[in-house]
Formats: C-alpha cells, sequence, structure tokens
DNA sequence: TATTATTGTCACACTTTGTTACAATAATAA
DNA sequence: TTATTATTGTAACAAAGTGTGACAATAATA
C-alpha cells in the first residue's frame, strides 16, 4: 500500500506525490432497494468523509482512483468515472484534517502539506456491494456503507461532491449501464427494475421498462431461475461481453 | 494581466501559482458553415497549442479558465464547461516547452517549473466568432483561429484534448444549447441548423429539425427579419432569457 | 411578370413510449 | 388436491414523438 494515509508514518513535507491535488471517491453501492456510499469515520472527531487519496510523482491519475477504490474495497476492474474538479479556493479549511491528525496524537505543524489547499479530482465507482470489504485507512478508525437517502453531515464540501456524482449517476446511467458493477453477474429484470427505480428515485412502468432495456441490445438472456418466490420464475440475464 | 505567460517576467519558480496544475482551453467558434477552433503559435518552433494558463494560488479554478477566455479573446460572460482532467504521466514531456522557451531567447534550467510534470483540467468554450479578438500571450507570436476539419498537427496531447472536446459538445449540445454563445443576439432557424449541421457533422431535416427546436421551449420568436435573400424573409429568433 | 431560393406550415406514415390487460407459473394457503 | 397470491412474459392499444415530403408564401433577381 502506497497511500500515505495508509503508510506508516506522514511526513511533514508529502513527498513522492503531486502537490495540492487529491482523489476523492464516491462508492455507489446497492443493497436491499438502497443505494449506499462508503464513508470513513474519523477517531474522536465524528467526522464522516468521502474516501480520498493522493497522485503519486510517476502515477496517472486514473491510476490513482483505481488505486484508492481498491484500498477501500478490495475491488478490481470496477467502472470508475471522472466526474468533475473541485477547485474553488473556499473548500480549503484546515481545521477538519487538523482535528483529525492531533485526535491521532500527531504533532501538527501550520505549514504541515496536509492542511494546504487542495484541489480534488472526484471520481464516482458504482461497485456489487456483495463483493466490497470496507477497510478503513490509517487515519480512520471505521469505513462502512451509509444510506444515500438519510446521509450524515459530512466534512468540507463533500456532501455537494455527492450530490453531483449522483446527478451525474442519473443522467449517464443509460450510456454506462452495461460498465456498472452494482448487480451481481446474473440477474433479473425485476432486479434491474429496481436498481433503477433506486437510483433514478422514482417508479417505472415495468412493461416499458423491459421493452427499453431490451431494446439497448445490451441484455443477454440465459435460461429461468427459480428463486423461491410464489410466482413464475423469471428469466435471468447478464451484460454482454462484446462491446 | 495575471497569467505568467503574459507577465513580462517569467520567474524560475512559479510563485503564486498552484504547482504542476494547468489550464487548457478548447475554444470554439462557427463561421461560414465551420467549427473553428482558436490556437497559439509559438514563433521560430512551428508549434501549435491550445491556451492554456495557470491557477493563482487564491483563484477558483473556473474562474481561472474564465481569465484564460477573456485573455485571448477578449469576451466575458461566456459559458465554459469544464470536460475532463488529462492526467496520464505519459502526457509528461519538456522538450516543446524548453524549444518555445529557448527561441524566445530565454536562459532554460532543467529544473524550470514550466518543464515539469502538469495535470491540465480542461475546458471547452464556445464563442461568437465576431465578437472575440485573438490575443496571443507572451510566448507565442500568434493567436488565431483554426478550421477544426482541417487541423494541424498540435503540441503534445492536445489534438487528444480536442477530439474529447468536440464529443462532449457533440453529446451535451441540446442540453447546453442555451448557455452557449456560438451565434449572433438574434438569428434565424436555418442559421440555427446550419450550426447544428456543422456540429453534428450531419445533414437534418429542415422541418423535423424546426419542431424539435420549438419544442425545447428555449427560443422566443421575433419579428421578421429581411435579410436581402431572394426568398420569404425568416423569423428571427434569440434564446429566452428567463431560466 | 416569371423565376428562383428559402421559409413556415401542414399532412401522413412510421416509430417510440405510456398504459392496461391477460395468461402463465411457482409457492403458499385452504 | 385445489384455490389463492404474487410476479412474470407478452400482447394490445392509445398517445406522443419523428422522419419525410408537399405546398403555398414571399423577397430578390432575371
Amino acid at each position: 500500500m502506497n497511500s500515505p494515509l495508509r503508510s506508516k508514518k506522514i511526513d511533514q513535507t508529502g513527498t513522492g506525490y503531486l502537490p495540492g491535488l487529491a482523489i476523492d471517491c464516491v462508492i455507489f453501492g446497492f443493497h436491499e432497494q438502497q443505494l449506499k456510499i462508503l464513508l470513513l469515520e474519523y477517531q474522536n472527531t465524528n467526522l464522516l468523509a468521502l474516501p480520498a487519496g493522493f497522485i503519486q510523482e510517476e502515477e496517472n491519475i486514473n491510476d490513482a482512483a483505481r488505486r484508492v477504490l481498491a484500498e477501500r474495497t478490495g475491488l478490481t476492474d470496477i467502472y470508475l468515472d471522472q466526474f468533475y474538479v473541485f477547485g474553488d479556493q473556499s473548500r480549503h479549511d484546515p481545521a477538519p484534517m487538523r482535528a483529525i491528525m492531533e485526535a491521532k496524537g500527531m504533532a501538527v505543524d501550520d505549514n504541515h502539506w496536509l492542511l494546504r489547499r487542495f484541489v480534488s479530482v472526484s471520481y464516482y465507482a458504482l461497485v456489487d456491494f456483495t463483493r466490497a470489504v470496507p477497510n478503513p485507512d490509517v487515519l480512520s478508525d471505521s469505513c462502512d456503507w451509509y444510506d444515500l437517502a438519510s446521509l450524515p453531515t459530512l466534512m468540507l464540501d463533500h456532501q455537494h461532491i455527492v450530490q453531483k456524482a449522483l446527478e451525474t449517476l442519473r443522467t449517464d446511467l443509460d450510456r454506462k449501464l452495461i460498465g456498472f458493477n452494482l448487480l451481481a453477474e446474473t440477474f433479473t429484470m425485476g432486479e434491474l427494475q429496481r436498481l433503477y427505480e433506486t437510483i433514478l428515485g422514482q417508479e417505472l412502468h415495468r412493461s416499458g421498462f423491459q421493452r427499453k432495456m431490451l431494446s439497448l441490445g445490451i441484455l443477454e438472456r440465459l435460461e429461468k431461475q427459480y428463486n423461491g418466490g410464489a410466482h413464475k420464475a423469471p428469466y435471468a440475464y447478464r451484460f454482454v461481453s462484446d462491446k
């Protein structure tokens, strides 16, 4: 693990990382009809934040984002979308990070690199909730899923970042569905519809939804799947692999 | 003018700017049925590049983008869209910038900040060709419009940046048309259609186009406009101001 | 005065979408 | 065993949206 928030020592200079640039990740999961996102909680501070990381001097920024995702969830080969750069100077507030470091027992210099202004390149990912293993970083004592519908207060402008990620997700849903990873390998049309309804926040007509999904040409129908429900067994589907 | 490429002295440290971060602008203009973009040409180097700039320590990055646009075109209040961050480490190649600086007669230190790796936050804008006044920066001796259809070779990965900007423009055209600034204050339906056809690179049916545009509810019909053509005078339109 | 180019609008077919309906079937209840 | 219930696959129809061509109107030019 090479993230500065994961390595044993957090140095005073940020050596080895691009200065002033951070990556924030909005990691969506889907479970029991609810959208979840992954948040870190910092010890003794009541502060919740998005998983974040920095970019190594010889690292591509998209690779850095994948590394952060892998470190927090153990997941690789996940669709990740760079959706916005948050670069207002008003984002800069050293107080929360100072509180986190002090709660961790670190001696904090006013000039510590973690207290300076950062521009955040933000990404969102949609992961299979059942396969992700939340994994806190070295500054936080928990990493867990939170319901998007009842989101607690977040650090800095992270609420705003989540909001923008959700808007992007809704807009891009059709176009990017095939790359997403919110469902298991195979799924039923009903499961797909409930995913859509949850993400879009509205109910959809069953008949029209099925027709639309099939017309996208990205679904492959498999044999029927007996799922123990008191009804006709639905077909199973998976996304077609050949682009 | 506060851009480092505009100020008289270009110091050795980049003091006052966020390190390692640059802004590249793809500025589209529309003229005589062709999409144009604004490029800088550097003295004695044959190098063409997108207008670029850096971010002041106390400046919002979106403001920095607007500043770069204003410095190169004189235009303010223009729609500007942040469309991607180019952050691959492979972008880094100090050779062209070194050639530019040497051609300008500058003594170039291997460690000069302009030769280091930059992450580029890229924006695109669509401006009224007739109102923009191209204005070269201090390192280049010309700033002019080039046909997008026959684009010359550009510096570094700027070709790639232009390509991505164009894709974003085509995808977002309907949703962002009202904010764009490619046409004069008032225009005819035919002018709007030719703009669409040029951007999308395909012909559209006149009747359907008019119906679709009117159904968007963003056009306000004004009195007929005698334009000297050998035909019926078309209505003039403008975009409705009240959102 | 006729011709030409473009415009505004309508008409019609065709496609897509919204909605309802109905038969099929797997578990459960009676 | 049989009825009931929940959900599924699909068909049917209406409503809305699109693609395409036709036609009259009109401003400049021949």
